[in-house]
DNA sequence: GACCTATCTGACTGACCGTCAGATTTTTGT
DNA sequence: ACAAAAATCTGACGGTCAGTCAGATAGGTC
């Protein structure tokens, strides 16, 4: 029985304790949407599913776990993409398949991205838990990654100088931050599309040396 | 005398206060650095000063008009590297110029990064003043990039469905996250040397297309 | 030394965190 | 159908921090 649903205390809970904490998280995230990680308050998330501070920590001993549990489920959202990132992107269609992927991506942290900051900067700020959950989910896109990458490199597509792992990593973070810019970058009149297309190219640039 | 400092209510202040002020700026940034963001509280800002939180508001509203005074320093510390990023690399000096524009910008990261994430994270979570803030400190680096980028386009050894602003975001993007991973790529052995080769190899290529 | 002004802080209010004892709802046993 | 047991929920509380303000203290001027 281990995927048993756990209250704060690590007993096992029944059905409406599972809805409630459900609906605890679902509240998580929304607030965390809707007003960022740092004015994210209990009192605001029992508020919204008309309960009590008392009840949130039946089920979670502070906020971080509930966030954690909620880049957890991210992550799951995130599995799928790896299938995009196959070895074999090539002159005729790589810049399609390139495309698909930042299509998916978008969607993805469209879905997630205020969980996925909050993630970001609890890892960074050196929280454990989050940089586990962090450096799983990298790992799935990375690994896909590095692998283009080296082949690119055995290939002489690319140069040698470049560290496969290390050019994931920057594949990840250009995704990553060009769509959290994307709002203040409309604004200087870079549009969704533009974007799109240019996270597309560089990616294909950078993963086949084409 | 628009340089005056000055205290919260507006007021222009002395020496002493000036020298309080100052001191209560050090201790937030070494706070920001030591704790993070989501944890630093004026109590401890003022204790580390020897202080009292009164203290504290009489210079600043909140703790964000500190920070966002610290996040206006870093820019100051940003301005240098724009003169790192000229047109004109070419085969024979372009890699070892985007060396150059790596270490100096690792040396600004290094310096400033627990300021600059919080800078990021309250631009991102919508706050208008870290906004203004941060597009400013990056239109200096990614006006420099566009300039670099339409050279290549026009020059044809970059395709024409890079948009040069975003392609100069995606190339903030790398920079700043590849460093704020490296603690992380560290353990998974990718050393601070692989990094520094990786992103100036990246940059040389996203820039010119050489 | 008396006065004036700049600077600092003790003490307070209000809000939130996290806990716990007891109230309420659901399930179980007969 | 009812009572007892278990699961779930919450009111109320002690502690901490944010932010305010009136008054204390320090520094400068004559």
């Amino acid at each position: 029985m281990t995927d048993d649903v756990l209250a704060a205390d690590g007993r096992v809970i029944g059905a409406r304790a599972i809805a409630t904490r459900r609906r605890l998280l679902d509240a998580t995230a929304k607030l965390l949407t809707e007003q960022g990680i740092l004015d994210l308050r209990v009192v605001d998330i029992t508020r919204d599913i008309g309960s009590s501070p008392a009840t949130f920590y039946q089920y979670f001993n502070d906020v971080d776990e509930a966030i954690l549990e909620l880049a957890k489920e991210a992550t799951e959202d995130e599995k799928p993409l790896v299938s995009l990132l196959q070895p074999g992107w090539n002159k005729k269609t790589g810049l399609e398949q390139a495309h698909h992927f930042v299509d998916a991506y978008m969607v993805f942290w469209d879905t997630h991205h205020a969980v996925l900051r909050a993630r970001n900067l609890k890892a960074e700020e050196g929280n454990r838990h989050f940089r586990a959950v962090r450096t799983e989910a990298n790992l799935l896109i990375m690994n896909a990654l590095a692998a283009m990458v080296t082949e690119g490199v055995n290939a002489k597509r690319l140069p040698d100088s470049l560290d496969p792992f290390t050019t994931a990593a920057a594949v990840v973070a250009m995704c990553e931050r060009l769509l959290a810019f994307q709002p203040e970058m409309a604004k200087r009149g870079s549009d969704k599309n533009a974007i799109r297309n240019t996270l597309a190219t560089l990616l294909y640039g950078a993963l086949t040396g084409h």
